[in-house]
DNA sequence: ATGAAAGCGCTAACAT
DNA sequence: ATGTTAGCGCTTTCAT
């Protein structure tokens, strides 16, 4: 029972036009109209319908942009996944999803990316945003023009976004760190297989990761971190060299990708069964070492929500002007271990 | 670009109304004009736009009931504040969500509710089925009566239903073992308090576990199996029996409810540092034991998301007709320990 | 059996 | 500054 723009009208005793101008404060109205317009739709809770407004704006198409650094890593398929959904779900409502890939965290790509974008119109934006001032700066240009941006699963500092949408990477690595503890009965000597220095998510797991085990598990530390990109070749030197150079090592972990190349390091060196193994995310090579009993425990983050969520989120921003009660909106942490993958 | 009944209607030569009743098989329309209608539609890959749909048929509301086992019972919390989103979201588009809640298991009671709801006008009914034939042919009736049913969180056999949206109840109990297994380094005496036996899902679980245990973990054995309904009362004084009777026991878990009172005996006893325990769902008591680290883990079945699931799955059917891929929707089986709760 | 037209709640172009 | 009116895509009532 929340009225409609007809009812205010009669009881304001002006046209349906007027109360929609004031309502959305559009220009062309005298302000004491316009007071008196809002007081009534504030008493009767007036909230206006979504489904009329996107049929009415319907003529008019609304275009959110999605620039995704996804070619070549499988996480993102659940994200994009999450995307599509969202896509088909909007549909109706009159709202084009353009989603552009690119491959790796090149900024001056990026910015190509979004510049192209902007020149062919757009209303909004979700993106996973690589870390570099230029792409912050262009970013918070583009959100002082109007448009509306969501940063998903990658979080940029100092960006006005309507939301960051993603995991809590610090508290990913604490998870790590609980399940390392678990797993190993509080003994272990840990070797690190990391991602680009350039992720700060990264980072933070691993410091996550460190500071539950120095906490909690006096027994278990980190012996070596290794970068190994997110290139399934180099993360299988690095995991040859890091269980060759540190023959202690009883513990692996790879903070991101790379799960590929390291678990072919592990199994030719005939070291599946002696190492407990730790993973992120639900990669086909994930889920098929877990399967096999050769990684212990994935923790994974909600890819699909996080892209579909990103979507939303801009969504209820276009049409309903509905801005979410915090800009940090944490996907949930899930361990998956043989039995729930 | 999947055209509108405007075109369509230019197309075949006839007036929009003829497509409407064409295409949603209303009656009264030649045959062989309805075959070119469809034809049409079908080569232009013609989907019905669903905003400009439940724009016009709002005029007559449409109701979904629920009814849910849920007073008395913390864990429902979330599936309300999952059917509460939902219905707001759904609001627009002229639907009215009817919940019915009622405490604990009589099939008596929900039969009346179901009865109250049916009376007054139902669309479509998203219900936590109890285990009792009357209930299932009570739901059967409806659903032949063309009223879609949604049952979740408590799956109900022979029930003609769109889906049932729960977790997969075995798989969780699988998952208790593997967790066992993680934390108690393969050597557990483990003491089970179950609720009703009437739940089926209960003992799916228990059976989960003990087969993980068996396969995996030779070294773990379930001792004693007691039931506490979903009565903290009850669940202090079995976990006061079963620890008394069974000194070796160094283990707990709880199947479903009765966290409260068993924790509370639990700590009377002294023994929350020594026993393992381990809990379902994330209630406020074991929120509380996991961060207090006296849980050592529970494992969660996405509250939130069965109780928002079950009312767009029978929103996109009523106004889609759109039917899930499966009739078994899992919710994802979620492990949570002290550090990412 | 089919067509014509009104209307769902809102927006926007066009009058005044 | 305000009113009027024509849609958005579909359903539904009323004619024919």
């Amino acid at each position: 029972m929340t009225g409609s723009i007809k009812e205010i009208a009669k009881i304001a005793k002006v046209s349906r036009g007027t109360v929609d101008r004031a309502l959305n404060d559009r220009p062309g109205v005298n302000y004491e109209v316009a007071q008196r317009i809002r007081k009534i739709a504030d008493e009767m809770g007036y909230k206006p319908n979504v489904v009329a407004k996107a049929l009415a704006t319907h003529r008019r198409v609304t275009v959110i942009g999605v620039v995704i650094c996804s070619e070549g890593n499988l996480f993102f398929d659940d994200v994009l996944a999450g995307i599509e959904a969202a896509r088909q779900e909007y549909f109706d409502f009159g709202i084009t999803v353009k989603v552009l890939k690119m491959k790796g965290y090149n900024p001056q790509q990026q910015l190509e990316l979004i510049e192209s974008l902007r020149k062919k119109g757009l209303d909004a934006l979700a993106i996973t945003p690589v870390s570099d001032p230029k792409v912050r700066d262009t970013l918070n240009e583009m959100i002082g023009e109007g448009i509306p941006v969501v940063c998903f699963n990658l979080d940029l500092a100092e960006v006005n976004y309507i939301a960051y949408v993603g995991c809590d990477y610090y508290k990913s690595g604490e998870t790590l760190g609980g399940m390392i503890g678990y797993v190993t009965g509080g003994k272990a000597l840990v070797g690190v297989i990391t991602c680009l220095s350039v992720l700060e998510g990264a980072q933070k797991r691993v410091e996550g990761c460190r500071h539950v085990l120095s906490e909690a598990y006096p027994e278990c530390r980190i012996v070596k971190v290794l970068e190994a990109g997110d290139d399934e070749e180099v993360s299988y030197q690095m995991t040859m060299k890091m269980l060759s150079e540190h023959k202690e090592i009883d513990t692996l972990c790879f903070i991101a990708g790379g799960v590929v190349g390291g678990l072919q390091a592990v199994c030719e060196l005939g070291l599946e069964n002696r190492l407990k193994i730790f993973t992120f995310d639900m990669t086909p090579a994930a889920i098929e070492g877990i399967k096999k009993g050769i990684i212990q425990s994935t923790i994974c983050q909600q890819p699909y929500e996080q892209g579909y969520l990103s979507i939303k989120t801009l969504f209820e921003v276009l049409l309903n002007d509905h801005y979410p009660d915090s800009d940090h909106i944490y996907t949930e942490l899930n361990i998956k271990i043989k039995y729930n993958v």
